[in-house]
DNA sequence: GATGAATGAGTCTTCATTCAT
DNA sequence: AATGAATGAAGACTCATTCAT
């Protein structure tokens, strides 16, 4: 076979990225093993390891990939200017997240606590994974920024960090529980804070 | 009468179960095999396997011991009738999970982590994570349900995903970013919610 | 099983060794897999690979083992004094690594040809080799100095490096065409050198 | 007609011999992939599989052509009539191993014990090996001959097993040890044989 | 003829678990 | 009861070779 021309290159590493993120949504990231995602992508173990030089680099491939995927899909929502309230902006993350989810039929969600977890020990993952949610943290902060404006006194990088939580925690209760819609939050969050408690 | 006291070996076994937990957190739930729990733990082989019968009934009992050595602590907060506001509230349980953290050593914030992700792929680890936080969930809504006589219209079944999304999220944050205090969840919370968006 | 003991532990080892030996040789160092080691040994994988953390380091011993058996064997031979004349001397440490290879059923003439072979790329293995050879030369030369007490004008020094070729040269030689012995040398000797020559 | 002359085709197949000798040298013969030397090559896989139809193959072009490399630089030695004395054709050539090796930057030394290391286990090695070095010391035993006219009672063959013995362990012991010259052969040889010894 | 991507059998090594002593 | 040596199935990865383009 001659030189394969940069897309076909291309689509044979999401290829295997696809059939990499399948495994790992059901059966783990440690417990999938190269020859599940082998037999998967339906190439050769050669093949995949000329793609992906070892699993660890096919795993940071995949996180990242799925990062960058979520970044591309959520950052159109705060370009609106001025951005939209609190809790509107709320819903439409999280329904972004959940949107990425239903695409391609892997859970964006369960797949993301693989990710975290595999982070607290894989240095080489971590990195990115942290200047994702920084830079993600500081767009919600630019909009908290904005908000305050009308209504001085509000913390913005704190509400930054509520909302970033919220959005995380959304992510695990959906994966444990599932039974958490996009709508909640804004709702939920309505029953909240002041002038209520105190 | 058995040769070793029940103290004894409740007392073993938590000897383990802390190995285990050193190591897990250290190297992540797969990557952290046997031999390194057995030498953590001072014990042999054999030993250890008296006490627990395979790798997966380990990390079983690591992680629902964990589950509710957290209830433990976080039940008490529960029971003021009529219960703290909802910033309160949420930085009085905050403040606990940190403080289970900086227990004996290890994080419970980034061990969490790890028993998210196994439970994903884990039946036998999902279920009684399900059940724990779906009882965490009712104390929440039930403490959202006091609060919303004061104040009718709320939904308290939406506020307790919204405080239990803002706990979860509370966790992965500190885990990935590492610069969240419980603190911070209290005062962001008040920048957001009505009437300041629309 | 409790602790074993240190012979037996020993004895183990020797039982790979000799069984890496066996394979080694008519196999060669790289051709022969762990597998083949492991068969021949009688033991199981994970046996083998507690007494020898890798094959780098089962062909490293086997080599260095080799090495100091052969010193073993032939180091009486320099206590005598005076020493036996050159081609006597020659003949006795010819005769030992003849001897050396009956022993056992391997032969120590092609497997040192392996273990040169593999020296130059492994530095782990050239190290202790050099240090033998030039060991065993050093002894040469002390033997070389005396001989040279009654005849002066003699270089120990280029004496020793002839001798030692004499003997590598032997076993190579041995070792591809496989018809020369170890009287030959002596013989051989007696034709060359002064005052034929020139 | 072919469509690669027959002068283009030879100067191809040097070209992958010369990269496949540097690998060797540098990596051993095992340790040495295909990969390694198509790189070396700058050809392509397929081309160089149409030189040579195996790795086999190519190892055992590679050790013959440098055999018949030395051959033609030892040979003219042999055509002096009479030829010189023993010490001074030993000289010689050691010499013209030396000077091979020098040659192209590959060291001829620490490659013979690689081809005499495989040759153990590779018939089709083994063969022109022993055939090589067979003439070689029919080369030396002639020699041996004459010089015995002038002087009787003496063993021809057994000098020429002494001479290429000598030969052998001066590569041999240049490649462990690195410390030996040519000249350092004639030089010590003076020292040993009669009448010094007995 | 040439290319180099793909193949897949085979290698080394690990590790949860057992059981003879 | 306790020990820790032994087991062996399985995993990640390599590499000589082929063949579609």
């Amino acid at each position: 076979m001659p030189k394969i021309s940069d897309e076909r290159r291309a689509a044979r590493r999401q290829q295997i990225l696809d059939a990499a993120w399948v495994c790992f949504q059901s059966r783990g990231l440690h417990a999938t093993t190269m020859d599940d995602i082998i037999r998967a992508s339906g190439l050769s173990a050669g093949a995949v390891y000329s793609y992906f030089r070892s699993k660890d680099e096919l795993i940071l491939a995949a996180v990242t990939t799925s990062l960058s995927g979520l970044r591309d899909l959520v950052e159109p929502l705060f370009t609106a200017n001025p951005p939209p309230p609190p809790r509107e902006l709320l819903q439409q993350i999280a329904g972004a997240i959940a949107d990425f989810t239903a695409r391609d039929g892997y859970d964006l969600k369960r797949i993301a606590l693989l990710g975290w977890s595999e982070a607290q020990h894989n240095p080489a993952l971590h990195e990115p994974m942290r200047d994702f949610y920084l830079a993600f943290r500081t767009r919600l902060a630019d909009a908290a920024r904005r908000w305050s404006r009308t209504r001085p006194g509000m913390d913005p990088e704190a509400m930054a960090k509520v909302l970033l939580s919220l959005l995380l925690g959304y992510v695990v209760q959906s994966a444990i529980l599932g039974d958490v819609a996009a709508a909640d939050l804004a709702v939920g969050l309505g029953g909240l804070a002041p002038p209520h408690d105190r």
